[in-house]
DNA sequence: GGCCTCAAAAGTGTATACACTTTGTCCCGT
DNA sequence: ACGGGACAAAGTGTATACACTTTTGAGGCC
């Protein structure tokens, strides 16, 4: 019997004229079908389009992008390292499900790693570089006012990778969006209260003691901030994890 | 032309009597094929049975291990997030050669993380995990006073996630488990002179100042570590790399 | 009616087939 | 000789075939 299988609807949102993505489509060359396949499904749970806990049906997928089912295995391979799915021997792919002890220690690492990397910043900080951050900033600004909300997520993120490869730092860079895609998906499932005008404006702040060079400053106030995030998070799961909504 | 199906071949390789990797299987059983390769290859690269450069063609390694390509495929896939072994397009695989460049940033990464991982650990760790540490320290002891050499590199990479690990944070503990893994491959290519003797001391200095609450001392120890770990790096490329060695 | 059994369906795991790309070699023209 | 192009060998990229496992659902039994 042929079952109704209208669960899991065309992923690849038309081409978004979101500059953010543009952006990064020019710069680093998509090309292979795997990387399609992974960009597509990340930005799809990042944008919430796929919700946590969904099965992610290896043929299912290959019917939507016109391809076999190796490429998509490969796919789903480099998300579960990229703790976007997870996998579960011989039962399937999910969109994975962070627990809560998990969200917290993802912060714990960004606090240290963010704290160190502020107060370097502050030391190496180039009038240049300032500049290119109050740009980022304005762009923020602009996203949030616009209510543009995959926007303003993503920009939000980019904010902190983009510290980051000013270090001139490649593998920090990667480090932090890595542990930042999976913040995505954490304040997504735990509905993050923290408004995105407020974390804008913990940004600004931060930006205003860098330029300051005030280390110490900086780096408090990064702390302050990634506290504040993960302090809103509502740890009560809202989503998935049947068990611990019915006990 | 008649297949012949040889059904589910799931041979065990007989236990190699070499003793870390006994402890290593011991530890987190493997059991998927796959993993199998991903950890014979892991040590042959970190042992340096496999020069970096060298081609890691899949049909070789398949019949080697007697799988199809397939999982040689998905094997060198993970190897190569973790920057064991690089891609090639059309290419193939190669066991990695990170540049100065990536060894200098993994080094300020590991500064950056680890700094800050001591400076926490003296706040809050207990007498039974010092004496955990100190054990510790006893096996690393042991394996340089027997010129074991496979060992005590691996012992050596291992206090630094033991520390991670007693952090209660296993997301901290699998980012710095990476990074071990490449500075693995990034002491054997540039033939570290820092002698195993001296970083087993280092290591007993920074549970000295652990033990004391030393906060600042340990931090300070730790990174004076790493930067010894990094400087005595020779940065002229022994192996691989005509480019820089012919210029 | 509820529950166990079991078999078909659906789905994952692995192997194999085949197309296409790269690479090395040989032959030819200059 | 030398350079270049065609061809063969080797190897990677993708699709497909088949084996095995989990899930599902229908019937039979209590």
């Amino acid at each position: 019997m042929p079952r109704s299988r209208a669960r899991l609807q065309v992923i690849e949102s038309a081409p978004a004229p979101a500059p953010a993505r543009e952006r990064r489509q020019a710069v680093a060359a998509p090309a292979t079908s795997t990387q399609r396949i992974v960009d597509s499904i990340t930005s799809a749970i990042v944008e919430r389009r796929l919700m946590p806990g969904t099965k992610l049906a290896e043929q299912q997928i290959a019917d939507i992008f016109k391809v076999s089912r190796t490429l998509v295995r490969q796919a789903l391979n480099q998300l579960s390292r990229d703790h976007l799915v997870t996998l579960e021997p011989a039962r399937g792919a999910f969109v994975a499900q962070p627990s809560v002890e998990e969200a917290r220690q993802v912060f714990e690492v960004r606090r240290m790693v963010e704290a160190q990397m502020v107060r370097q910043f502050c030391a190496a900080v180039t009038t240049v570089q300032i500049a290119q951050l109050r740009e980022h900033l304005r762009t923020e600004a602009d996203a949030v006012a616009r209510t543009d909300v995959q926007g303003r997520t993503r920009l939000l993120a980019d904010f902190h990778v983009l510290l980051a490869r000013m270090l001139g730092n490649e593998v920090l860079a990667q480090l932090l969006a890595d542990l930042l895609s999976r913040c995505s998906l954490i304040a997504l499932m735990y509905q993050s209260a923290h408004s995105a005008e407020h974390s804008a404006a913990e940004h600004v702040a931060i930006v205003d003691a860098i330029e300051r060079r005030d280390a110490r400053g900086a780096t408090r106030l990064m702390e302050s901030h990634l506290g504040n995030v993960e302090r809103y998070l509502q740890l009560n799961p809202r989503v998935g994890d049947l068990a611990e909504l019915l006990m």
